[in-house]
DNA sequence: TTGTAGGCGTTATCAA
DNA sequence: TTGATAACGCCTACAA
């Protein structure tokens, strides 16, 4: 059996709440006493019961990151910084892998619902009106991490990915390239998919080119879905010099393509890929990509949630995190 | 404010023990009333508190899974596997990634010291004495997964590496090899290290080959120590005609390091890895590699510890999982 | 079969 | 500055 405070309270021949006050307003005891009392914490290992705390404030120190799936390399990372600073503040992080299922998303919210949480922070799905409702019942402070909302209100972690989708063009067009092709995620996807197609489709047409429909294919952010893109790109497009793929899965499946139907990377096509996980460094050629800072994402997604747990009131900042290009085998000059 | 077990009493006319009755144990309740609770819960959407029960019960229903590093893919799947199950118990599981730091785990112990977990699934490192007092002092179930111990006598879920590594000798065999060298784990390391190796010694031996020092390279399991011992295996041993790396990482930093000196994967060198994670597909040449059913050791992991908490007498056995050849691209025909 | 009451360990309020 | 006490919500002897 732990110790409780009322063990502690009589060894230490205090009252209960003295040693309720050393441990939550320690200013408020006389010094001896508090050093006595903490001397007897110490000696006894006495840590307050969550249980009981938990029943009296509500506060269970725990959150939640709601994740499409903690296989995949790019949420491992993020969540590795969330519980990274959940750790740091004494607080357990609830993992919920929703395999971007709505129904799954909505069962774990009714658990939360008695299980409570203090907060939660919701990963890389775009914001939908479902979720953005389950939210509101849920009545706790919300941050979204690689992901944004409009409407909600919620503040963000985020990277300018309009603005990345630009840079990878125009580094592109820098070494050369003018037949270039995009793989693209999903253009109804808010976040990773049309800002990224925009941006880098604005920076071909500012330089003269353009992206023509046969030089942009879809996926789904996946090596295979990567894969098949390269192959249909490659049957519509053969002429195409350079590849910007919306993800270094998808990038990597493209490349995959390329290199066993015999088509030499970076020599005949390029492909520059999105994210920098550690994937990228892992294949041979080793992926040039636009890296995002993902696990800087997660750590700071975290802090926002705490800082507005302790701190109700203040309103939080979104955080636009920046991007950068790194520069790998994949990408080759021109002319 | 969620409804207490009052406001269901209140509006169903009966005393809070006969609503704690109709959640607890149904039966010892007169079917009327039942239902009329029943049916009030339903309308009012009531749910135990959780820590309410805790405080009583002591019971968390939460389990830790301590892992080296959920960035890991080998990890995460397994993770999965964890919690996966926890979900559909209803149970909640804290992650704990040590980094392998002897402190850092410590640590989450003195945290957990306090009845804050109800059992515990250690995960793939090797169960050192220190570990073994931490988890005697925890006084909750432990199940190992991906490790075993002979001291300590908790039940595991692994596969059987020296067999595994038997297996992968065979295979090199089968296709012809002779000059045949090893990646290993840290021989240290009585689970995924020595285990491999002297299976793999063992097959080379009874074939008639003999895996000399010069032929044998120690690895961390990752790229970066694949890459090196590769490149210390081949400057020792350029004769070599077929790897076996102890993971897929490692495999993966050989692959690349042979490729990115111009040899010919598989024509020239072959290289068998272990695991099967995504990587080994996602790599041109995708990679041949024996097997571990990584997901469903977590998940038959959290099996054996939710079985041992709900019946805490019934001794559990031990489950060795069957591994499997997957053979892609880089192990080549010889003659 | 049902209800009453005590206790799980903590914190905050109030009085001294 | 300190201590007694009343919640917090649940569960289960025990009594009726």
């Amino acid at each position: 059996m732990n110790p409780t405070i009322h063990d502690v309270a009589k060894k230490a021949m205090v009252s209960i709440s003295t040693v309720s006050r050393v441990v939550n307003h320690p200013q408020s005891v006389a010094p001896e006493k508090r050093e006595k009392v903490l001397r007897v914490i110490r000696e006894l290992g006495y840590e307050p019961n969550p249980f009981a705390s938990g029943l009296r404030d509500r506060r269970t120190r725990t959150i939640a990151a709601i994740i499409p799936d903690i296989t995949n390399p790019f949420y491992a990372e993020l969540f590795r910084g969330i519980e990274d600073v959940a750790r740091a503040q004494k607080n357990n992080v609830m993992i919920c892998n929703t395999d971007q299922d709505e129904s799954r998303f909505l069962e774990y919210m009714s658990y939360f619902q008695k299980k409570r949480i203090d907060g939660l922070i919701f990963v890389s799905s775009p914001v939908t009106e479902t979720y953005r409702e389950a939210f509101e019942d849920l009545r706790v402070p919300v941050v979204l991490a690689a992901t944004d909302s409009e409407a909600g209100g919620w503040p963000s972690v985020t990277v300018d990915n309009y603005r990345a989708g630009y840079d990878a063009a125009m580094f592109l067009i820098k070494n050369g390239h003018e037949a270039i092709g995009m793989i693209s995620g999903p253009l109804e996807d808010p976040i990773a998919g049309s800002p990224r197609y925009e941006g880098f489709q604005a920076a071909l047409l500012e330089a003269g080119l353009t992206l023509t429909q046969d030089r942009v294919a879809l996926g789904a952010y996946d090596f295979d879905s990567g894969y098949e893109a390269m192959r249909s790109l490659f049957g519509r497009s053969p002429d195409l010099t350079a590849v910007f793929a919306a993800s270094d899965a998808m990038a990597v499946g493209a490349s995959a393509f390329l290199l066993r139907r015999g088509i030499d990377v970076p020599r005949q096509v390029s492909v520059l890929g999105f994210d920098n996980l550690q994937l990228a460094r892992m294949v041979t050629p080793a992926l040039t990509t636009v890296a995002q800072p993902v696990y800087r994402m997660g750590h700071e997604a975290a802090a926002m949630l705490f800082r507005t747990l302790d701190h109700p009131l203040m309103p939080q900042e979104s955080l636009v995190l920046p991007h950068e290009l790194i520069v790998r085998d994949t990408v080759g000059k021109r002319n």
